[in-house]
Parts: structure tokens; sequence; C-alpha cells
DNA sequence: GTCTATATAGAGATAGAC
DNA sequence: GTCTATCTCTATATAGAC
């Protein structure tokens, strides 16, 4: 196996660890039984568990932009791509019921450490607030209205996501799924002729 | 001291450092040390770190059972009550901006640690979600519908508290508060003479 | 009830053979 | 690049003196 296609596994593992155990209680015997190599060799390819955090955190960027880019090619405009970033709560529904938000809640862990990736957590919701905000943008809201709806509406997910886990209750999250189509509909401008 | 009151302090410690650094990143020696006994003496009054965190729970579900009843003595009526549900993030702000709401934070814990007092920490969530739908069926809404709204405003404080530990935005955490507010005030229903 | 001293387990991290 | 063996530190937890 070359340096590099070891090195990937290892984060795609600590990946899934971090999301569904939290960084803390993921240990470097975990993610390496889970890659099938040994403690020692773990060592080769990441020397501490903030390096590991690190790439982690840089992976998450990198497929977080990648699906943002292809709702942005999927969606004929800006309310069927936002939809798409509503319906997460629906298609990772069986995770998020388990685990929460794997943003929300690594924000939150490193919160309460002190750690110092909490900027690079944070640089995820950055991510959707601004795609979020570019496509309210899009429905014709100006700069500072387009923010507070785009932080509004990752607001609510995070509160569904929460809730998700705490009371695994599906017809809920359902329920609010709707409930945000609903609003997002709402946001859409009426032409003034039909005023 | 007596035991009795050692206990006390030992738990409201170890409800602070829960809260501020995480269950799972609190040892014994933290919260001896903040109640200035030593580890040995910590064991006379818990065996387990699992004793704590149930005496930490039951503790939370008294003093959040308090809050809501003097919510409902002091609010002249349900839209009073639940305006001082909602400027929890308010009051609180500070420690939300740097840990997020003590009961998300710790569910959302619980659940990845997989550990046995989740129930007892959603038990908190069930706390402020029978009060809620209690008031919101004072507002004249039948009890599906009042569970509901209980559980929409219950989400949305919860992702307001996320994101506020996340951005540290006071001027977002505002922005949200009064949002809500005016979500409230629209779920006043109209008297039938006034439509 | 409170202490010091200690047992034991697991973590992160390193050294050096292959 | 991968391994085994080991170091060190910290955590939970216990024993027994006072």
């Amino acid at each position: 196996m070359t340096a590099e296609a070891t090195k990937v596994q290892i984060v795609e593992a600590a990946d899934r660890l971090f999301y569904e155990r939290g960084y803390e209680h993921t240990s470097f015997a975990d993610i390496a039984a889970e890659v099938q190599i040994s403690r020692g060799n773990f060592y080769y390819h990441f020397r501490t568990k903030d390096e590991i955090l690190d790439a982690v955190i840089r992976r998450r960027l990198e497929t977080t932009q990648a699906m943002l880019d292809g709702w942005e090619a999927e969606g004929a405009g800006p309310v069927e791509r936002i939809t798409s970033f509503i319906q997460i709560l629906i298609v990772n529904q069986t995770k998020i019921m388990a685990f929460g938000c794997p943003v929300g809640t690594l924000t939150s862990e490193l919160a309460k450490l002190g750690h110092p990736s909490q900027a690079g957590a944070t640089g995820l919701f950055s991510l959707f607030r601004h795609w979020l905000a570019r496509q309210f943008g899009l429905m014709g809201r100006d700069g500072g209205e387009a923010d507070q709806l785009a932080l509004h509406l990752l607001a609510r997910s995070q509160g569904v996501a929460t809730l998700a886990s705490a009371l695994r209750d599906k017809a809920f999250v359902e329920a609010e799924v709707q409930d945000m189509c609903a609003w997002l509909s709402a946001q859409v401008p009426v032409p003034t002729h039909l005023q």
C-alpha cells in the first residue's frame, strides 16, 4: 500500500469515528483497528491526534464544497438548491438520528475542549452559510438580508438535528423539513403585477 | 462538613464542569480540585463517574422544573411565559456563546458515547417540551398541535444555541430571538369578530 | 469523613527491528 | 512502510491509616 493510500484510509476512518463516537472518545487504537494497521504504523502517517483532526477537517471542507458545487450544478434555481440543503435531514436521517449533525456536534465538542482547531470546524459552517447566502441573493435578497436568511436556515437545521438525535422521532424530522420548505416558498418574492 | 453538604457541592461543581468542559473531558481530579477535597474523599461520596452523572441529571431536572414553575407563576399568560423561555438565549447569552446549550450538548455527547444515562438527559428536553405544549394549549391549540409547536420552538432555540457557540455572534442571537418572539405573536389566535 | 498511597487500565507518543 | 515493544502520563478506582 502506498503511503498516500493508507493516509487517506486513516482520515476516512477517523472522520467516521469522530462523528460516531466523538473526537475525544476515539482513540488511535480505534482508528488503527478500523484500518487494520498497527498503532506503530499509525504514527508513521500522523504524529499527533491534532494532526489527524486537522486532516479530517480539511477532508470535510473538501467533500462539503464538492456537495455544494453538486447542488449548484443540479439545482435549476436557488429554491431547488436550498431545498437540496434542507433535504439532507431526510437523506442522512438515520445517521443524524443516531449521532446528530457532524458539523454541529464537532464544533460543540471542540468549543468545550478549547481546541485550537475550533476555527477550522467553524469554517464548515461558513461554507454552508456563504453558499446559502448566495442562493438567497439569487432570490433577490440583498447581501445583509441574504446572510441573515442563510444563518436562520442553518440554525433551524441544526436544531432539528439536535432534537432528532435526542428524541429519535422520524415524524418530527419530517414535519420540520416540511415546515422549512414551506418557509422557503414564502421567501420567493411575488412578482409586482400579481400583488 | 456534613456528608450531604459535601455531596451537594460535588454535584454543583460537576454540573458546571460537565457543561463547560464536557462529561468525558472532566476528570474526578478536576471536580475534587474545584470542591477542594482529595480524590480519595471523593470516592466516599460517589463510587463511579456514572453515579455523578446521574446525580447531575437529577439536579438539572429539579432546577429546570423549578425554573418552569417560576415562569408559570410569574408569567401573566402563556405568551409571556413562552417569552421567558425564548429569553433564556439572552439571559444566558455569555455561557451559551461559550459552551452551547447545557441540555443539547449533553444529550449529543451521551448519544455518541452510547451512555446509559441518555434517557435521563432526554428527560430534560421532555420537561421543556411538555411545559411548552401546555402553554400552547392555553393559547387554544389542541394537544397534537400544541406539542408540535413546542418541539418546533425547542428545535429553534437549540439551533440558535449551537450556532451561537460556533459563531460567537451576539447580533445573530438577538435577531433570532426577535424572530422567535414575532413568530410567537403570530401564533396568538385572532378573535373571530375581528377576522 | 477525610486523607495519602497505590493498584490498574488506557491513552498518546517513541524507539528501533525488519 | 509496517511491525513489536516500550515509555510516560493521566484516568478511574481501591485500600487502609487517621
